[in-house]
RNA sequence: GGGCGACUAGCUCAGUUGGUUAGAGCGCUCCCCUCACACGGGAGAGGUCAAAGGUUCAAGUCCUUUGUCGCCCA
């Protein structure tokens, strides 16, 4: 039967189709009651407003990777998959939204706005998880969880309950981050910290009752309409005789004490500081030790408020600028000079942020961080790399609490009731209908709601069913692994560890995998604000999904950022198309072995296949077992790498197996076998052929799982087997292995290496067959050469290869390679240019020499012999020693060729 | 200011516990559209491993200092 397969490999032909029938097949749903040590993976909830973007194209790609691989050797595998409600950001989206349809959401009240919201995410919330489909990610799609469902929002709010009754939550009056763009308080974690060029503003506020001014610099102006103070250091001889005195705080015209306090840095500035509590921590500190009154000069919105007088309704930034203008106009303005600080900026919408004081809820975090330092000191959880333990134990030796409540509408709303009567406060799973105290029943429920980050840190066990001890949460928790980007260390996985332990009394995962950043080609974080990332389903595209998990895998170094290239996404593609067109070749070639009365499944059935390799003539063809060797070997290399989570190397060696010991070697060599006119030979190198592509394809699949699935099928299968993906990892089987064969092998490769090397110097016609002298003083390798003499003679295209004793370099007109144990010859009679043999014979010499007075002299050396090992000398002598023959062959070779010259 | 990391081929990066002539992909040079693949095949060129010092029989690998560039925390 004839087979139709497409020249080059068409990804967008083949991707969609597997994408939906993993999915239709429901062939990745997990059994908690499966037999079989368990592999599970909790997904970091992506953001529910978001789309796939490259950093979680990395992600997602080394999840399933590691998944699909624990799955294709026997585990109990689960893999799940969700969102996360995102309260900032999703709610900035649909306030944006509605904006542009000219509706205020304040105007739509709360409960409209929450509909609205849950409306819009029913409608195209779903986009990641769609995308999550396409790209293939082999979750179990049946047990997907969202953050704010009502099953995970009963934990949430359950956990908030608990913490409150153990006293780990408190609510403070605190100087916090405000954001004017979310209108609401950040924690430290979502304030980000960028240097930016500003200025230094000396200003005089004028001593009252004196003709003095006592100067002042500040980095932010317009929060002096705020100001109710000027602090100096008590040490401070310059200003010793102003303390106690007040100045009289321009434009406002307010008279404020000028104090001391040690806090002031004589040396920044003038060494006179105005003192803000009310937008500054520093600040805000002092005016506690002052008792100090704290006027807040702005709005939520970042604008200029009441207290302000004439600039009152002005940006803050629009207010500096005026402040700055009107104070030079009254002369006192007294320099300017540059300055750079950091400053802060919120996360989400970049805005600066405004210090301001807010009464919040806030978590105690010492006591949970204390099990949590302790977890990963005694390596109950691994971090992986691990350079980024010391960050973690870092940042949790010195946490600090952590602010829950956020001013925003879209989230779990914080169940706790205020009493209008009293003002007592009850935290409740439940709304309460009276106040607990007074009974009074005019209840008033917190307007806030909790950070997203809270209900991410319950994720390892609230998607499992917890705090109910379900099936799924016996089976699959504590969860194998984490993996997520080394920047969220911090805001996802610390928290979910010091969540975890605490509620659960276990750690939520023995590892976490912390993978680097996807940069762009000059070395910036790729950002889809900032328009410098590359959109991963455009590229998957254009180059294949599977290009694309190949790539990033093979460039996934733990530890190392990856700058990713189109012209890397093509190389990955390049090798899709080889796989594409090895199988193709298979096929095109089984196509007339099956006219001669073969058929494909006594080639390849799986119990066929499960034999291989397969002897002839009473022994399995040399090639053939080392083409099994070389699989062991791979196969072995990928479990380690992956168990290590070294998916570059993984990646890279499946590669090297695949194009150079498959392709470039054993399909060339087993070319002629697999037409044979002796039926018998024929038949064992068709078997062990497709027994190697079958394996070559089960080892590719966690990496490329479209194309070897769609090849797999192409191949006779189980009945009933559905899928590649539930099919077995490659085992490297014991007697598969042969260090015979494999330097046997290794031994033809160099001498059809040396003679291709002369066939490229002289320039010969590729097609142009020639004779070829072959000597070698040791017998082995002479059976050897004898053995596959027509492999050789193919591979380096030889009308014959004549094995003689001892090769005598006659003449010129010959081009020769040698090593210490053979050398080749190829003569030639053409007029050819080889001007170039005797600077290559004479570098080649050279650093041979290099190599060989080197060791010489270690070997000379008697306190190298005493203490090195025994094998190191031992492999170095021999090393030593075939360099020696090899120089001298070199050596010959020149002197000869400046004799005829 | 405190901490961490990087510096290896033209580019992007590997190099596990120190041990024989330091690897890959891309790019480059030469030859070839050979009946799976030009998204291909074959053969090459290219590195005093940032600098200096030290430890060691032995250093790309360990230590110190310097330089350059990142990141995190204040």
């Amino acid at each position: 039967m004839a087979r139709e397969i497409a020249k080059t490999y068409e990804p967008q032909q083949i991707e969609p189709r597997w994408a939906d029938f993993w999915v239709r097949e429901e062939l990745f749903k997990a059994d908690a009651n499966a037999p079989g040590p368990v592999f599970s993976i909790v997904i970091p909830p992506p953001n529910v407003t978001g789309s796939l973007h490259i950093g979680h194209m990395l992600d997602h790609t080394e999840i399933d990777i590691l998944t699909r691989w624990h799955r294709m050797r026997g585990f109990n595998t689960l893999y799940l998959p969700g969102t996360d409600h995102a309260s900032i950001s999703t709610q900035r989206m649909v306030v944006r939204q509605l904006a542009e349809q000219g509706i205020d959401y304040r105007n739509l009240g709360r409960q409209e706005f929450v509909n609205r919201v849950w409306r819009w995410k029913e409608e195209s919330g779903g986009m990641i998880t769609r995308q999550m489909r396409q790209i293939g990610e082999s979750c179990d799609w049946s047990r997907e969880k969202f953050t704010l469902s009502p099953e995970l929002s009963r934990v949430v709010i359950d956990v908030f309950v608990r913490l409150y009754e153990e006293g780990l939550i408190y609510r403070e009056n605190r100087l916090l981050n405000w954001c004017p763009a979310c209108l609401t308080v950040l924690s430290d974690l979502e304030v980000v910290h960028e240097e930016r060029q500003g200025h230094l503003w000396h200003i005089k506020y004028p001593v009252v009752g004196t003709p003095e001014f006592l100067v002042v610099a500040t980095t932010r102006p317009e929060t002096m309409l705020g100001d109710t103070a000027v602090a100096v250091n008590p040490e401070d001889e310059r200003y010793v005789h102003l303390v106690g005195k007040k100045v009289l705080l321009p434009l406002m015209y307010r008279e404020i004490p000028i104090i001391p306090d040690a806090m002031v840095d004589r040396k920044f500035g003038t060494g006179a500081v105005k003192i803000t509590p009310s937008h500054d921590p520093n600040d805000f500190e002092v005016g506690r030790r002052h008792k100090l009154p704290a006027i807040d000069v702005m709005t939520d919105d970042g604008k200029m408020n009441a207290m302000t007088g004439v600039y009152r309704g002005m940006d803050r930034f629009e207010a500096r600028r005026k402040i700055v203008e009107d104070l030079k106009a009254l002369g006192l303005m007294e320099r300017v000079t540059d300055h750079t600080s950091a400053i802060g900026l919120c996360e989400r919408s970049k805005t600066i942020v405004e210090p301001r004081a807010s009464t919040q809820w806030f978590c105690r975090m010492k006591p949970m961080a204390e099990p949590a330092i302790a977890a990963v000191e005694r390596r109950e959880i691994l971090i992986v790399p691990e350079n980024r333990r010391e960050e973690y134990f870092n940042w949790m030796r010195n946490i600090r609490d952590w602010t829950l409540s956020r001013q925003l509408w879209w989230g779990h709303r914080i169940p706790a009731w205020y009493c209008k009567e009293n003002r007592h406060v009850t935290v409740v799973r439940e709304a309460p209908a009276k106040c607990a105290t007074c009974g009074s029943t005019n209840l008033e429920q917190d307007p806030d709601v909790l950070d997203t980050w809270f209900s991410s840190g319950l994720w390892p066990f609230s998607t499992l069913g917890w705090p109910a001890d379900t099936p799924d949460y016996k089976t699959y928790y504590p969860t194998s692994l984490l993996i997520t980007g080394y920047d969220i260390l911090f805001f996802w996985v610390a928290r979910m560890i010091m969540m975890g332990i605490h509620f659960t009394g276990k750690i939520p995962f023995r590892a976490v995998y912390l993978h680097s950043l996807v940069r762009t080609g000059s070395g910036e974080k790729m950002s889809k604000s900032k328009g410098t990332g590359l959109d991963p389903v455009t590229l998957n595209q254009k180059y294949g999904t599977d290009a694309m998990r190949f790539c990033l895998a093979s460039m996934a170094a733990p530890g190392t950022d990856i700058v990713l290239t189109e012209d890397k996404l093509a190389s990955s593609r390049n090798f899709a198309n080889k796989i594409w067109n090895a199988a193709r070749f298979l096929f095109v070639n089984l196509d007339k072995f099956e006219e001669r009365g073969a058929n494909l499944e006594e080639l390849a059935a799986p119990e066929v296949r499960a034999k291989a390799p397969y002897a002839y003539g009473g022994s399995v063809p040399l090639v053939d077992a080392w083409m099994f060797a070389r699989l062991a070997t791979t196969v072995e290399l990928v479990n380690e790498a992956l168990a290590n989570y070294r998916f570059h190397e993984a990646a890279q060696g499946a590669y090297q197996f695949f194009w150079s010991d498959f392709c470039d070697w054993y399909i060339e060599w087993v070319k002629p076998e697999l037409q044979s006119a002796d039926s018998g030979r024929a038949t064992v190198a068709w078997k062990n052929l497709f027994a190697a592509f079958d394996a070559a394809l089960r080892l590719l699949h966690p990496f490329m799982p479209f194309l070897t699935e769609e090849l797999w099928h192409q191949l006779p299968q189980k009945v009933g087997a559905k899928s590649i993906a539930l099919d077995q990892f490659p085992e490297a089987q014991g007697h598969w292995k042969n260090t015979k064969a494999t330097a046997d092998v290794a031994a033809i490769q160099e001498v059809v290496t040396a003679l291709r090397n002369i066939r490229a110097e002289l320039k010969l016609d590729p097609k142009k067959r020639v004779t070829a002298d072959f000597s070698t003083s040791d017998a082995g390798t002479g059976d050897l050469a004898q053995a596959n003499r027509g492999a050789i003679e193919r591979f380096a295209v030889l009308s014959e290869l004549r094995l003689i004793p001892r090769l005598q370099l006659e003449t010129k007109r010959e081009a020769v390679r040698s090593t210490a144990t053979f050398d080749v010859r190829i003569a030639y009679s053409d007029a050819v240019d080889i001007a170039g043999e005797k600077p290559r014979l004479r570098k080649e010499i050279e650093s041979l020499h290099k190599a060989i007075t080197s060791k010489e002299r270690q070997l000379d050396d008697q306190t190298f012999r005493s203490r090195a090992p025994e094998n190191i000398v031992k492999a170095l002598e021999v090393t030593l020693a075939e360099q020696r023959i090899a120089l001298r062959k070199l050596q010959e070779r020149l002197s000869q060729l400046d004799g005829d010259s």
